[in-house]
DNA sequence: GGTTTATGATGACGATCATCATGTTTTATT
DNA sequence: AATAAAACATGATGATCGTCATCATAAACC
């Protein structure tokens, strides 16, 4: 059963875009081939023809994910990107903790990376050195001079920190998890020079 | 083969200890009951006569890492607790970024907490308050009025997020990983009233 | 000292998973 | 139209894993 040039790279993507989400959601050993595959509306015969192996596929998945996320801050959807206070209020809202499967894939799976293949580690490593720059371009204040990326790290990581934190606790403790999305806003709000 | 009730004790202690190393550095799905009652020194058999099921083990160990951790913040071995600044400079090494099997819990794990059984949330959730609490206490400065929690969950995060980013990135980006820890060491020194 | 009982060792079971082999169908090429 | 090849389905393989059943042993208690 042969599909069409277009049809089989538009499966392709399929399985890249359910496989983003899936990873997201539970963790890159949280979900099989098969469900990815069963997400993307196929069977899991047909994947080593489009993928030398599970984890190539985690680390394109990766790409995409980041590049979607890192386009949101390019172009402000959702009216985030127009100032930094916007922005953080988004990525530290009850719809990000609530949308893993969405979201950053920073705050979804960082813990999991040093411990993944190469291919994941070189995807991320890439994805956050695009992230620092983008933020620390879209938002100039955060520079005290050209170039100077520190300020730009500190905040995302207090973002990454502070949302996973607010995951980690929301479900045995949602009023401890609402202070921590609640405490990383005002703080980065009251930061100098931002 | 029947052993003294000390000797079962130091046993269960010990697969504790091994516990909390192992899924630290590997992940709560990536170590198998069998290997962790190896490295306790013991085989998978008597496993299950000390605790319910895996996930009782692992909310049981996490519990134990965070009593460690908090109890080194709180008694400041290592001179890493007589200034922010030096407990900063510590949880931000190359050592901790290296050490993941005895570091900090929500650094290794907290990305896969929110897929995990209740219990591990539940000892998750417990440890970041009381890990919240710890560090504001040590550090009246943090606290701009009695019982204000805000600015140590902010360093929280930002410690939490930027080394689970030096990690992430290490093994691709040495650089990078460098320049993440160094950046948010020098950012949260430099925050007002630290 | 004999009985009871807790501890852990050996081994097995059913489930899940990544990967591959094979077959079928339909597109692309000549 | 005939041929070649690509895309996907079905099914299998070997490995790993959580959990449990069974048994030997030695500690704990009378």
């Amino acid at each position: 059963m042969k599909v069409s040039r277009e049809q089989a790279a538009a499966n392709r993507a399929a399985i890249v875009k359910a496989a983003g989400r899936l990873f997201r959601e539970r963790g890159f050993d949280g979900v099989g081939v098969a469900e990815i595959m069963k997400a993307a509306g196929l069977t899991h015969g047909g994947f080593y023809g489009h993928f030398a192996s599970k984890d190539a596929l985690a680390a394109e998945a990766c790409g995409k994910a980041f590049g979607d996320t890192i386009e949101r801050l390019e172009t402000g959807r959702d009216q985030a990107g127009r100032d930094l206070g916007r922005y953080v209020e988004n990525y530290l809202s009850e719809a990000h903790r609530t949308r893993r499967d969405i979201g950053c894939p920073i705050a979804a799976l960082a813990t999991e990376v040093p411990r993944q293949d190469a291919g994941i580690q070189a995807s991320y490593a890439e994805g956050i050195d695009r992230f620092i720059d983008t933020l620390a371009a879209r938002f100039p204040a955060l520079a005290a001079s050209e170039g100077d990326r520190g300020r730009a790290i500190l905040v995302i990581s207090a973002l990454v920190g502070g949302l996973a934190l607010a995951r980690a606790t929301e479900a045995s403790d949602r009023g401890l998890s609402d202070e921590i999305l609640a405490a990383v806003r005002d703080e980065i709000t009251k930061l100098p020079e931002t």
